[in-house]
DNA sequence: CTGAAAGCGCTTACAG
DNA sequence: CTGAAAGCGCTTACAG
């Protein structure tokens, strides 16, 4: 099945003219003053030729480490997936390791193994919207969850969602919206459970203030449908409160279909601020969840956890960002 | 460095009372006809009751194969990424593949090493859009490239880009579209180069034909300043040809911005057909890129490789698709 | 039906 | 300064 064979570090040995044990000691940077210079040479000069690259299944056995790390991210938030991505790899290049990812397949329910698809060999992972559930299938794997449930028992980097939305609501009740529509995301996950709960939450604490809700996929016909049976119900929302920016682009053609102008009209809100965001006309009020940030903590608490330390689950704060698509509440509507 | 050291066949093999050759046997599926049920039960319990899960490393060691593929793509062409991957996932897993991917860091430059970072055990690489000069650090690793120069010496899956860019001229044209202006894509990247090569060629043998062209970044508001450039020159054109679906939405904005209507005043037209282009409003008329294709068919052509036959490159067409960014050219402007 | 042995390609004490 | 040998954990002929 191997293409082609490649040459072995005995092949270099042979060329080179020296022992399997030299090569290996020049060639991982461990012979100054153990092997003299113009060997080192040889050594050099003789793999360049061949073409050699060491054998990483082989390395791997002997020296029990892989040096990798997975990171496995749900297709749904494929939009985040870069620089979540982009973070844990700056993190894991500071230490010599390396990130490959894996992203759960459409077709695959989050009852399958994580490990059914992925014959790697790796070190730890790095599981981003993970159920807890899920996380026992990992058995002996030191694991770190990335936006999932802090409570759970393995070590989590998680996003202050509830702070984000409790922002939201205060900016909303701030310019006189009371009545609030929430289109929801489908997917049963933690984070947009906690979103749930924390809009429902803030809203239930406002004087006067009253709550409906439609779910969506996340997915823009799917959201402006979500979008649209909330905004004809009797005594319509003046706010629409949407689990993740794309709901929004939905929830702003919903209104454009109704003929409601945003935000003199409506206004609506988004969550995360992806590059759609900006996007928009208007631009989305959204919350900014630090996305190369939980890459980059979570790649530093799973090198804690391999080096024999228990790392503290932490939470990284969203931030509000305003923009044009909210505006003062109506008095007419 | 390893967290805890996890049992291996010889493990088993103690607790279940049988020899490591039965437990290879029985865990590999291979054991009907040469180890008795009831032996493989046993060892079958034992292995569940110590959680056995076999070393990848000495596997891989022993077998020459991985059965794995390292999908590489650019961090620019992330909002492809998902379907990409799920095709090659698809057409991996029909063969017993799995598949990591490896997404270029952003501050990695295109002649860095593709092997630098993933520290990987892998039987071959898809490259997407990919230098033919980076392909060199492939050496003996079998590779198919993706998105990329037809004309290379690797087997190539390419989108059919020019076709696409004729498609959109031939559509503007018949809408009386003559005066067009390109949003050119800054990365310089085969896909990129050839597109421009086609829409040049396709305007020039318009009747009164004229393009202007401006480039920008991969981001909302570098396309908005290009266009905004294309549009405030003597003569603007009438439509504006955006090499992605994101540059199109720069276009937008710079349009409203000077208070120019789309598409009654200015047609706008993208490429790619990524969820955006749904998003917008209004909708987006652009090129759809067959993407969970591309992956799957870049999958086929690599798995024939790695068998020993040598694959044929192929193109995969694209399709315009007509939506509501594009109307007839207003005689006035 | 079952086991003992070889070997994949590395790295690292150990001996010289 | 250099080499011979052991061993990481598997799988697969081979022998019984």
């Amino acid at each position: 099945m191997p293409a082609t064979s490649r040459p072995t570090s005995k092949d270099v040995a042979h060329e080179a003219g020296v022992s399997q044990s030299t090569v290996s000691l020049v060639l991982g940077g461990k012979w100054s003053g153990r092997v003299s210079p113009a060997t080192a040479r040889t050594v050099h000069e003789a793999a360049e030729r061949l073409g050699y690259r060491p054998n990483p299944a082989a390395r791997n056995l002997r020296l029990g480490t892989t040096r990798t790390v997975l990171l496995m991210v749900p297709t749904l938030t494929a939009p985040f997936f870069g620089p979540v991505y982009t973070g844990a790899v700056r993190e894991a290049a500071r230490h010599g390791f390396g990130v490959v990812a894996y992203v759960w397949p459409d077709d695959a329910g989050p009852a399958d193994s994580p490990f059914a698809a992925p014959h790697e060999a790796i070190d730890g992972v790095l599981a981003s919207s993970m159920e807890p559930a899920t996380l026992a299938e990992f058995r002996g794997t030191p694991a770190v969850m990335l936006d999932s449930d802090p409570a759970g028992t393995a070590p989590t980097v998680a996003f202050g969602v509830a702070d984000g939305m409790r922002a939201i609501v205060a900016h909303l009740a701030a310019l006189g919206h009371r009545r609030v529509g929430h289109v929801a995301a489908a997917p049963d996950q933690w984070t947009f459970r906690a979103r749930a709960r924390a809009l429902a939450a803030a809203v239930e604490a406002l004087p006067g203030g009253a709550l409906t809700r439609a779910t969506a996929a996340i997915e823009v016909g799917s959201a402006r449908d979500a979008a649209a049976r909330l905004l004809t119900r009797p005594d319509p929302p003046t706010a629409l409160v949407c689990d993740d920016d794309l709901l929004a682009a939905g929830a702003y053609k919903a209104a454009r279909a109704l003929g409601l102008d945003v935000p003199s009209e409506l206004s609506v809100t988004g969550f995360d601020d992806v590059l759609l965001a900006t996007a928009l006309e208007p631009e989305l009020t959204t919350v900014r969840l630090p996305a190369e940030e939980l890459g980059a903590q979570g790649m530093t608490a799973l090198l804690e956890l391999l080096s024999g330390h228990r790392p503290v689950s932490r939470v990284l704060p969203g931030r509000l960002v305003v923009r044009g698509s909210t505006g003062p509440a109506r008095p007419g509507r």
